[in-house]
DNA sequence: ACCACACTAGACGACTGGTCAATTACGTAT
DNA sequence: ATACGTAATTGACCAGTCGTCTAGTGTGGT
């Protein structure tokens, strides 16, 4: 048997996206990322190609870990889809606050940076965000049809939810706390309950 | 009398905001900076404390603009302050379309990479929005009283509209095109017009 | 014993932000 | 006209880091 270590390698791209996440992309330098993992520079690229495609990877596997969570998180259980919905921003509002330091988003973190400097990164952020929208589009869709959701159109309203969420979240980051957050929250419940805003 | 030569010092600002809202602050070397605006390194460390110091400053000069523009387009004139209001945003959807290389916003590039990497480049950011999101609340008021917009808490929906348009523009980048800023129209004219959504 | 291959050490040239001593340009006082 | 002080400008240079790569080590299978 060969020793076929893929231990090595989960642990640069976890300790890749702690350090990327918190430090952005260009700020942070392989080397820094192996020491950190206890990993030999020598061996980065004997896993990856590039550093551009470490990136892209590290972009598609949180996108695969955060999807399973969502397909989780809205799975029929014993409240309406709207609460399913509502608890889904709860956990953003949680996990963006200061206090957390792991599982930020890596659209809020990553997009502005990367949208003019990698391509395929680009892509792989625009892929996963799009599959995240349209989860968020078809439980709303189940929403309408329990009657726990107001109707209207579930992908102009996912989409916008997302877009609010994601300007919420990148200025909370610039006030450094969480009071964007909560009008985004107040925000979404009048659209998902009344379709006003105020 | 003293020479009072800026023109250097504003041609390594302007060079530098360019460079800086195409690429990033970490993407873009100092080298590559100043040999684009035809001035000796050197040069850069007689007006400028550090980069740091010299992003800090890109920041300020840019909402120094801005918000001037700003006072300027919200100015009574011929036409509804709702129409003034539209026109705003008319303009930030030109402003932000692939075409346009100049005027992007540095509040969409620059927060999520600057916000965990530089205090007062944050400072300066937040600053700088923090004042727009008001001068548009204060707009909003106005539109009130003159009854072209509907009643809202202005504060609050000046904030949230201006988180949408935020959001709609990370998105637009990852897209490479202008569908969601067209999306945030749309909601923006509704919102104003019935306090509605869809 | 030998091969195949997972893995690693360490150096590569290019580039980073930053420093500095030397030089020039120029308004003012003599 | 001369001398002087300072503002402005310069590019060579620093120590360090960047992403990348080649040459090689160690080990399990045959």
């Amino acid at each position: 048997m060969k020793k076929e270590n893929n231990e090595t390698r989960q642990r640069i791209l976890d300790t890749g996206y702690k350090l990327i996440v918190s430090k952005g992309f260009s700020s942070v330098g392989l080397t820094e990322i192996l020491q950190s993992a206890g990993v030999p520079k020598g061996s980065f690229y004997y896993y990856f190609k590039s550093k551009e495609q470490f990136g892209e990877e590290i972009i598609k596997s949180y996108f695969s870990e955060y999807l399973l969570a969502l397909e989780n998180l809205f799975q029929p259980r014993g409240c309406s889809v709207y609460s399913r919905l509502m608890e889904y921003w709860q956990r953003w509002i949680e996990t963006q606050s200061d206090s957390c330091a792991d599982h930020k988003c890596l659209v809020v973190k990553l997009s502005a940076e990367v949208a003019d400097l990698s391509e395929p990164m680009r892509i792989a952020l625009l892929s996963g965000s799009s599959q995240v929208v349209q989860r968020i589009a078809r439980c709303i869709e189940a929403g309408i049809d329990d009657g726990s959701i107001v109707k209207s159109d579930a992908a102009v309203t996912a989409e916008f939810l997302y877009n609010m969420w994601l300007g919420a979240t990148l200025m909370s980051k610039l006030q450094r706390n969480a009071d964007g957050l909560h009008m985004a929250m107040r925000i979404t419940t009048s659209v998902l309950t009344n379709n006003t805003v105020t």
